[in-house]
DNA sequence: CTGGCTGCAAAAACTTTGCACCTCA
DNA sequence: TGAGGTGCAAAGTTTTTGCAGCCAG
């Protein structure tokens, strides 16, 4: 997925590729990871781009509706999205320090798929959180005792 | 899970048994199923229940610290919560009429403690829910066209 | 040109908190 | 009696929206 893709979709929905849109896009796919709106729309800001929040949440809102990024952690009362640029993958949480660790088993979304049949259930997408504590943490709080 | 287990819990946490919560705990028994908070405020509005909508988010947090209930759905903006009466579980969610499907599926679980092994990482719970549409959904949408 | 987009500010929705008063143990 | 709990109202967060003006196509 890279910026001329991206622009050929939102033509074909009669979206228009306005310079805000293209600055939160780029800045997007500079970020690759996982990201708030909140931190986005700040970052933005940092280096003199102009988009006011609002815009960057209704364009976050077109790109989670194109299926160009995801909801991937609702943790707290927070958001974090995903520029959907690799395989579909899930997550670990560190509840100690918040660092996020991707996964991918096959053999589970096999099963999702599954169950969803044996329920006549048609599945969009899915979200799997792990919430614990990474190998770092555990070592960390060991040494506290 | 009953009441009287919960009363014991509060006391050796050294929590005060008030009214608001003996009322609070009883309709969550009561509902047994998934709910929001401010649904649950308005249901113990609505039956002359006295507890304001700040002890029901403060009672809440008690007992969810004390794994009583469960976030087990987040949606949109809203959270949704469970009381933790059966066995642990995960949910497919209709996206058109709401309806909320729990299954649970023990090799899923296997293969996330699993992955936490590779990652080194310790789970404390996990959420998976599976967006789509339903059944009857389905049947619905087809005969509309 | 003009429909769609933006910025602003206000509002909505959800959640937390400070404080004075109350109540369970 | 006193630590902890409650209600209220205010404030904090996150997200949405109405509207006037702007701009991409």
């Amino acid at each position: 997925m890279n910026t001329e893709q991206i622009e050929i979709l939102l033509k074909e929905k009669n979206l228009k590729l306005t310079k805000q849109r293209k600055n939160i896009i780029n800045k997007l796919l500079e970020i690759k990871g996982h990201f708030e709106i909140e931190e986005l729309a700040y970052k933005l800001k940092n280096k003199g781009i102009k988009a006011s929040r609002a815009t960057v949440y209704r364009t976050l809102s077109i790109l989670k509706e194109l299926g160009l990024i995801n909801e991937v952690i609702k943790h707290g009362n927070k958001t974090y999205y995903e520029v959907n640029l690799k395989e579909h993958h899930d997550h670990l949480v560190c509840l100690s320090c918040g660092k996020i660790i991707e996964f991918h088993d096959e053999k589970i979304e096999k099963i999702q798929n599954k169950v969803c049949k044996k329920f006549k259930f048609k599945p969009y997408y899915h979200r799997l959180e792990i919430f614990g504590i990474c190998n770092e943490c555990q070592k960390k709080l060991k040494k506290r005792g």
